[in-house]
DNA sequence: TGCGAAACTGGCCGGGTGGCCAGTCCTCCC
DNA sequence: GGGAGGACTGGCCACCCGGCCAGTTTCGCA
């Protein structure tokens, strides 16, 4: 051992709290013989949250809202969804739209991720 | 600081590893602000194993690939993308369509959403 | 030495996406 | 009655996405 089983541990920080990821990041990061990974990097181990709390009050999605993100996980296109739960595209744009909001994220993409890790939806 | 903010960060090791165990309990254990959860104890967040086990090598992603996949699954758009990996935009979509061919996905979301589950990147 | 695989780049284009504006119904509650 | 919120719909538009065509270099391997 000694050898590449003694090398750098990588440590890779999953934390959704910000507050938490910061402190975590400022402590661990002045660890010697300890790195935190880069992202898309492949990780020794990771730090994660230990409480499901993560969302205030989970936020708070509506029904219709977890129609359309579940659908949006199985890679459903707008018009797919709308044909799904027969409405219009625009309101699948229109729930699409409130649930960027309310999970903060950038992209469909992104709302499926934020809402798997916060376990919202399950993949 | 020092608000309840500032407490104390409890850690729990959940590693199998006993050698990998033994070395992060080493390391963390003198930084300061952080410690070590007793056994039964609620702790703040837990570091968990990173195992490399990648899947049924029957999809095999290139190192590049999987750069580009993990970048999807931060919501980054191609142009994030490209900007963040140094190459141009329409080396992005070459990746990203090699992805949905490999992963037999729709769509960037139905992409990442196959890998999450297939234990290719974690959310 | 040739040949495939990987990585990279370009142009083009139809269709999808997300943000903006607007509106209508409905129900619950003060 | 009036307000608030949810679900729903429309038009418009800049931008993004994914698929098609084409090409380049570099590398390892037979």
């Amino acid at each position: 051992m000694s050898e590449d089983n003694a090398r750098e541990i990588v440590l890779s920080l999953e934390v959704d709290d910000p507050a938490l990821a910061d402190r975590l990041a400022t402590l661990l990061g002045s660890v010697a013989g300890l790195r935190l990974a880069a992202p898309g990097e492949t990780a020794t181990a990771s730090v994660v949250a230990r409480d499901p709390r993560i969302m205030p009050d989970d936020i708070a999605l509506t029904q219709r809202e977890l129609d359309v993100l579940a659908l949006m996980a199985e890679g459903a296109s707008n018009k797919m969804i709308a044909r799904q739960l027969n409405i219009s595209v625009h309101t699948v744009k229109f729930h699409v739209g409130s649930l960027l909001d309310k999970l903060d994220a950038t992209g469909r993409t992104d709302a499926v991720a934020h809402a798997a890790r916060r376990g919202v939806i399950e993949l």
